[in-house]
Parts: structure tokens; C-alpha cells; sequence
DNA sequence: AATCGAATGTAGGCGCCGCCAACAATGCCG
DNA sequence: CGGCATTGTTGGCGGCGCCTACATTCGATT
């Protein structure tokens, strides 16, 4: 007879992390179920208990995951040779990738809100993850490529915007072509203002 | 003794809305279950299924007035005769107020995606909240006061800049009185860029 | 190498949920 | 006033998250 599937799965947190991003990408995040990735995964429906507490503790996984595959590809796409605006460009196009390939988890990385501690590394990742466009503005200013002033209110302009834009493609209002077709005027306007000059 | 409850509530339906908005505020739409909803409003586990066929379409529906409420208010603040850059300030104050003190129920409006119809009513409501912007914004063109071009890619720019700022706060990443404090500078930047000029 | 504790998986169950069907009370319109 | 649509109730089905008790396996200590 063939031997069954041995009493322990082997890596089976990991087998639940893919699962679950396969299933959240697939039927979204309302459709999550820690039994069912049980059943898919082929262990018994208290089997995830011993890897993720709760449910809350594999989605905060999930989202930290994706915190790293997204800073891991701002960084692959920053240039530092580059001039600021191709620079920024080429950041933004990155992000609203990630967004359009990512959406439903880019909606469960934004989501962790009022958990008092969530974990200092969420904290980090999310760091890590604007950090890439903090650096690339800090070195404009100092440059003098960009105006003075407050670093933190220039990066809350910057990423806001992006962010927005990811929030409209997540939310269905914006059609991926299309934004990923007018980042360049995106960047273009927030570097030269609405202003005419 | 007292006569009982009757057994017609009366407007079962505004009730069940007004107690779903108030547990929204307070413990999230995680934490909301049309069975608890009954309770609260003192009639049976099936009830609210009369009023609302599921649980969707009563999130529909308080996303809907959601947005009857961020029109108004939006619509309240805007004042055609000031200059460009105060006007924007007071519409993004506003819409940024709403943000702060509707996080929760704005995240919902935010979640309405791949609905295939998710009625008409819908996207009504959305055009019009962001009419308001558009108006603005049109009529700044209009008067030369902006830049010409594409006036979507303006509006995309603008209302990006406002909705990232939005999901920030609601993400809890950005402390509403920094956002509301650096409304200014934020409207400012938008409109004279971070280039020196 | 044998042993024993820690780690990991299983079985079952509790209380909640959303949704459905059958029935009861009420309001309304002829 | 009689009948029908509306609105509420009761009960139940299957699924869920989480818990406890138990089974198996792994690995470190001796």
C-alpha cells in the first residue's frame, strides 16, 4: 500500500502562507477560511492552531510577507543615478505593479490598524517599505533638485499620492492601464505643481 | 402590565442602519454580525433578512449613505468664491475631517470592488463626492489659475493626494491632528510642486 | 541507543455566524 | 370585512474560529 502522507506535513506553515496568498488573491480576503486552508493543504482543521494562534496572526504574517516582496522590489527599482524625475517615475511604477499584481493583499498590508503592539516588525516593514521613497527625496533635497523644508511633509505628499492612486486601482475605480499609463504625467505634476509658472 | 413590544417595529430598517453605523464606529466591521444587530434592536435572529436580502446589502447601504453624508459635507465646505488654494484647503479639510471621524465606515465605502452591478447608486454616490473636487478644480482651469491638460489627470492627482492622506490616518500611521495640521502645506505642495522655481 | 519532553498533528465539541423555510401577526386595499 | 402582501418569529442547517484532550513524531540528554 502506498505509505500515507507521514503524521507530520514537513513545513506546513509555509504550506498554509502559500495557501492562503493563493486564495486571497484568488476569492479574497472574505473568503478566507483557516478550514479550509486546512483541507487544502490536507491536515486536520485544528492543525493551523499550531502555527498561526488565530487568524489575525496568519494575515499579520501574510501582510508582512508582503511588506518584504514590496520593499524588495521599490529597491530593485530604484536607480540612484538616475535624475529625481525618471528616479521617482521609475519608483512609482513599481509600487502601482505591486498594487495592480497585489491588490487584495495590498488591502490586508494597509489594514492593520488598531492592533495595540502588532508586532514591532510590522512597524519596521512598513519602515523599510517608505523608506525607499524617503531616501530618494532626502537626496533631492540635498541636492537642491527639490524645494526645502519639512522632509516628513514632502514625503507625505509624495507617498500619499501614490498611495491613492493605489487605493483607486484597489478599489476598481481606476483601470491599471490607465494608471500605469499617467504616471508619468503623476510624477510630472507633483514635482512641477498645478500651478502655472 | 406593560404592553409588549409590538410586533411591527415601525422602521426596522433605519434602525438596524443606526445601530450597525454606531457598532461600526466602535468595534469595526469585523465585529459586526446581523444577529447581534437584531439584539441590539430587539427583534428576532431572522428579522434584518426582510429588510436586507444579506448582509452585503446592508454594508451596501450604510457605505451609501456614507457617501450622501461626505457629498454633503464636502459640498457644505466648498466656497466658489474663494481664491484657488484656500478653496482646495477647505475641501480637503473636510474631506479629511470626514476621514478622521468616519474612519472605519470609509473603508467601507473604499471596499466596494468587484461587485459585478453593486447598483448604480453606487457609483452615483461616488461621482458625486468627487464631483466636487472636479468642479473645483474645472473651474480653476477655467479661470487659468492651473495648468491646461487632461482635467482627469488632474482631478487623479488631487483626489490621490487627498485619499492617500485619508488611508493613512485610517491605516493609523499618520495621527489626525498631524493630518489636519498639515492640510496648508499640503494643498500648497500640490499646487507649487516640490521643484525650486 | 533508549528515554522523555517538546513540538506537531488529530478528533471532537462549543457557541457563534449567515442564510433558509415554515409559520404567525399585522397592515392595507378591494 | 375579507383576503393578501408585508413584516416578524421559530427552528434548523452547515460552516466557522477557537478550545481541550489525546496521538504521534522529533530531538536532545544521558
Amino acid at each position: 500500500m502506498p505509505e500515507s502522507r507521514p503524521y507530520h506535513h514537513g513545513d506546513l506553515r509555509a504550506a498554509l502562507l502559500a495557501a492562503a496568498e493563493r486564495t486571497l488573491r484568488e476569492k479574497g480576503v472574505g473568503s478566507l477560511s483557516l478550514r479550509e486552508l486546512a483541507r487544502e493543504v490536507g491536515v486536520s482543521h485544528a492543525a493551523p492552531g499550531r502555527h498561526f494562534k488565530d487568524k489575525q496572526t496568519l494575515l499579520n504574517a501574510l501582510a508582512l510577507a508582503g511588506y518584504e516582496r514590496l520593499a524588495q522590489a521599490l529597491n530593485a527599482a530604484d536607480d540612484p543615478a538616475l535624475p529625481l524625475e525618471p528616479r521617482l517615475t521609475a519608483l512609482a511604477r513599481a509600487y502601482l505593479g505591486f498594487a495592480i499584481d497585489n491588490a487584495e493583499l495590498l488591502e490586508l498590508m494597509y489594514a492593520r490598524k488598531h492592533e495595540p503592539d502588532a508586532s514591532e516588525q510590522m512597524a519596521d516593514a512598513v519602515e523599510q517599505t517608505v523608506g525607499g521613497l524617503a531616501r530618494v527625496l532626502a537626496d533631492a533635497q540635498k541636492r537642491g533638485e527639490i524645494i526645502e523644508g519639512d522632509p516628513e511633509e514632502l514625503n507625505l505628499v509624495t507617498g500619499a499620492a501614490l498611495h491613492g492612486v493605489a487605493g483607486f486601482i484597489a478599489a476598481g475605480w481606476l483601470p491599471p492601464e490607465v494608471a500605469l499609463a499617467g504616471v508619468e504625467d503623476l510624477v510630472h505634476h507633483l514635482l512641477h505643481g498645478l500651478k502655472p509658472r
